[in-house]
DNA sequence: AGCGAATTGTCAGGATTCGGTCAGGAGCGT
DNA sequence: ACGCTCCTGACCGAATCCTGACAATTCGCT
């Protein structure tokens, strides 16, 4: 369950990284230009991008300087032409994480990749007040105590904590967890905030990590 | 320097292998086919023999037969297509270490080239609550009586618990255990689930180690 | 402060989706 | 041909989700 987004124009090589990333257990998406990654950045929020910097159009210095600027911190491995030297300098100073030259040992990218994941991920639970979420089990706890949640429910959960406290508007909710792309008329978001404050707040009625911002969205608290 | 021998007739595959083993710093060399692998084996004397069954000619089981009747004791990895469950029996049985399935992961196969090069003879049995999993002869036992599990349900078994209790999607789980990689419209995952819960489980209407994640997969809870 | 519009909270039904179960049949090795 | 394994589609119950009506709250405005 651990998304990789590929932005990389190459589609022979975008297809082998693909397959291999697969197999790997990995969940894989490919966008064949600079526009289109940085697109499917904001939107799937995958928990790496691999980023090529020959990119026509937008080239990958840019999708990373856009991507940092709002603040999309998840770590991004670029993939460089042999003899870019400077190239090299300027991604990791522009924030990328490790960086990987072509031709490159497909080995080699995917022990990168894994070493990215694991540094960045290094608490397997995620916490906030006296709930523990368990991503690789996808088991969430409250005071110790395992907390049945459903499907949408989680997904909601992981959709606001993993802003770490920002607003999430309603319009990103719709996308990120019901992978809509329209603003929504109905009940349906409320409903679920309101399961989730049901489960894990101390006091539904007047929640400390749940809140809601109105006109706008939610966001959680820690 | 440890010295591996490639015997295999696609050469694309032979050389992605020869590559990213040499970026591993084993010296490499590949025979196209059965005769002049097992004519390379002798003469060469590898420290590991990577073997595909499916060769023109001379096929690899023949090889391998070959190889053990002459006393060239060098560990020999098989290479099999998806499946050939029988093959890796009979492979196993005529002396194979270890085998693993194509489409397989770099990582996994490197991973077992280095544990054949490094083990004598280190008998793993996993085991979860009062299951036992022998890898080396693919019985598995609960409570100390065998159970007897058809090829599929071993490779879910092991698909699940490989992940050391994490969730395995249903995408993962078709992949690792069937092999191919599209949606699931079918009950077939499902089915064998219930036939290894009705295996393993003291209550299978009630499973305590494997678990159903809605809309996501299965986990295995040790 | 009081009022009204906009927004969010709450709730319960009904619809939908999902997983468990089963039996039939195809495929394959013996 | 027989038996084992595997796949598949149908069916069912249960979990989950959506929705619309209504209540409560917020906020701007007078």
């Amino acid at each position: 369950m651990t998304r990789v987004l590929i932005v990389e124009d190459n589609a022979d090589l975008a297809y082998g990284l693909r397959n291999n990333l697969e197999i790997e257990g990995y969940e894989v998406e490919v966008a064949a230009d600079g526009a289109r990654g940085l697109e499917r950045a904001r939107a799937a929020r995958p928990d790496l991008v691999i980023l090529d910097l020959m990119l026509p159009e937008l080239d990958g210095f840019r999708v990373l300087r856009a991507l940092r600027a709002e603040s999309l911190a998840m770590p991004v491995l670029i993939l460089t032409a042999r003899g870019e030297e400077s190239d090299k300098v300027r991604g990791l100073k522009l924030g990328a994480d490790d960086y990987v030259t072509k031709p490159f040992g497909l080995l080699e990218l995917l022990a990168r990749v894994e070493v990215l994941l694991r540094r960045n991920a290094p608490k397997v639970t995620d916490s906030f007040g006296d709930v523990e979420i368990d991503r690789t089990t996808r088991m969430v706890s409250r005071g110790g105590a395992p907390v049945e949640l459903a499907p949408k429910e989680y997904e909601l959960l992981l959709a606001l904590f993993d802003r770490d406290g920002a607003v999430v508007s309603r319009l990103e909710l719709m996308r990120r967890v019901w992978g809509y792309s329209d603003a929504v008329i109905t009940r349906t978001i409320d409903t679920h905030v309101a399961e989730l404050r049901r489960k894990l707040e101390d006091d539904p009625a007047t929640p400390r990590h749940i809140l809601t911002v109105r006109k706008v969205g939610y966001r959680l608290k820690r």
